[in-house]
DNA sequence: CATGAATGAGGCTTCATTCAT
DNA sequence: CATGAATGAAGCCTCATTCAT
């Protein structure tokens, strides 16, 4: 509904803007609504409050790219292509958008506890295909058959996270594209079964 | 110096009790001296401001936590042997302690920046003993010679932050220490030379 | 822009009555913002912070009235008459404004050295005035020609300056307004070539 | 009594050079009683209070220079020769000692209305041997009889204190003893019978 | 739908003073 | 006499949210 209104998307796209530019703390509503080219109240008509607009942004831009990441894997290939796949996606994902990686790595992450379970929930969108993908590697016997697939899955997404936390921590000064295929290699390593 | 001043470590023992009972942003400075049993003003007489307590609290916690760490590898076993040291002691002292679980995982991340700056500072001292243990292994050939140093320590570390993070998310409903053991052996399978 | 908005004097008409009523450092902004009727809130809208208000303040009351004083005088009459409509002007404002004479001659004195470097810029006008009338009284015979323009005006601004004070400090028990003539002709007497 | 015990005056002079030095809002106690090389709590012992060590600041060094004065132009001389004497005893004193000139123009008219009131209870003697200046040289003829002796005074006051102030204002670039005989001159001429 | 002026709760920090040693 | 660690009251300012226009 509210989501088809050209405005919406404005808001969060200014919203990622502020920010990534201000930090968390620094990104009043009022700052928002500027970069948006809406007055304060504006806001209001699309969002209940500051947390849904940080929840919405969360929602739309990760919530978008785990059903993206589910479609690309659906079917084709083994579960360590999909893995492979699927980090490639990620990393690409935040190679693409400099504001958006320093939203999800560092500035989403001072948010209260409230929203970061909040936060949590589209991120168990994510985890879900990552176990998907865990589930199908043990049935194929590609990964290990006594692989846990809880640490499986905390270790592929712990990885992932620290390695691109990392790479936004060090101002992006190297190719985090390139480290997609090393990681993998290394995830797969741990799970194979031998 | 100030440290061996018994208030020093009463105010930053209070400040991990109220942070985990009441949350970052609700742990006013005023709580903190209430639990401590000390005047307002008295805080002020160990720390400069309220991130001076925060920033003591994770040096005086971790920090000490990581010479042990470093002292109790040192010399004695093979590098795979201290990655499982390494683990097990990280995941008993968050299991022994479960206000401090808390603060470390969850609520010290809302932090601001510089806060956060601050931490990673001391975090570093917890790289570089895993650094060691890798290269360690690099050189017995327990591990692979080209496993990338940086990559096995985001890996190590993105894992071991992941599986705490979701234990403490889960309210500690299962036995964190008992992963000790797979998570290291998931580790040690990616590292291995073959 | 901000000066033509109502609150804006609101305010600052506030902040003397508050400030006479009850001291400089009894003059709470909450204080201020009660007797203005707006919320505390709204007072920074209008001003960046506390200091703000009471440069405001001063270059409003006493930047108009240098303003008032300068055209005045501008053209009409010999530097002797010019010098008497200052003094009463000065005198007329204070007698006028019994609060505001508590201000400017008690209270705002008592503002740290930061705030008091901005007042004298606004005093800074008040005294280019006095000069422009002894250097016209020195061109025109009135005054002496070797009369010292900075002694001299030290002698007019702090004459007055003291006079006003005495006379707010006895709590304005005479008619200070009464005071300008025989303060013009001792400084006169004393400016004047013979 | 208390004032023949060293430590007392030890910690006026303490506090002269620390309110010249940090001016008056950053003279804190504490600072005081560093410099003066004694504890806190000495400071206790010598004074009831934080006022009443600037009232007994403002009362030795200039109670003692106004007795100074009454002394020195007792008897000899007329009103004139006496009315210069003292200009230049007062530049003399602020010439003389660099941080009591910054203490008692600048720095002593921040506090607030109490302390204030009290140190005009101090200047009221010197404002006495103005006074008795002026009926001298009343009666002697020397100033004209129609005088008032109260705005002469005012006068005499007024253009010392702002003479003075504007000296230290501007960093004490000239020579202020030099002003003494311009300045005296300026005032006879205005009291002069003619 | 859109605006933006107004609201008002809430907390970190300073520093004069005390008093047990 | 002297110490100095401990006390605790008190206020400026921010910013998410509302609502009259």
């Amino acid at each position: 509904m509210k989501k088809t209104k050209p405005k919406y998307m404005q808001i969060i796209d200014a919203a990622v803007i502020v920010i990534a530019e201000n930090g968390y703390h620094q990104a009043q509503v009022s700052k928002i609504a500027k970069q948006a080219g809406v007055a304060d109240g504006t806001i209001y008509l699309y969002f209940k409050n500051k947390e849904d607009i940080l929840i919405s942004l969360f929602e739309e831009k990760m919530g978008s790219f785990i059903e993206e990441i589910d479609q690309m894997i659906a079917g084709k290939g083994t579960a360590t292509e999909k893995l492979l796949m699927m980090i490639e996606a990620h990393f690409n994902l935040l190679s693409a958008d400099h504001h958006l990686a320093i939203v999800t790595q560092l500035e989403l992450r001072q948010s209260n506890k409230d929203l970061r379970l909040r936060i949590n929930d589209v991120l168990k969108g994510y985890l879900k295909v990552i176990d998907k993908i865990i589930i199908e590697g043990k049935e194929s016997d590609e990964f290990s058959s006594d692989l846990d697939v809880r640490l499986a899955r905390q270790m592929i997404f712990g990885t992932i996270d620290e390695t691109a936390t990392s790479w936004v921590m060090n101002e992006e000064k190297y190719e985090i594209t390139k480290l997609a295929s090393p990681v993998h290699r290394l995830l797969i390593n741990g799970f194979r079964s031998r």
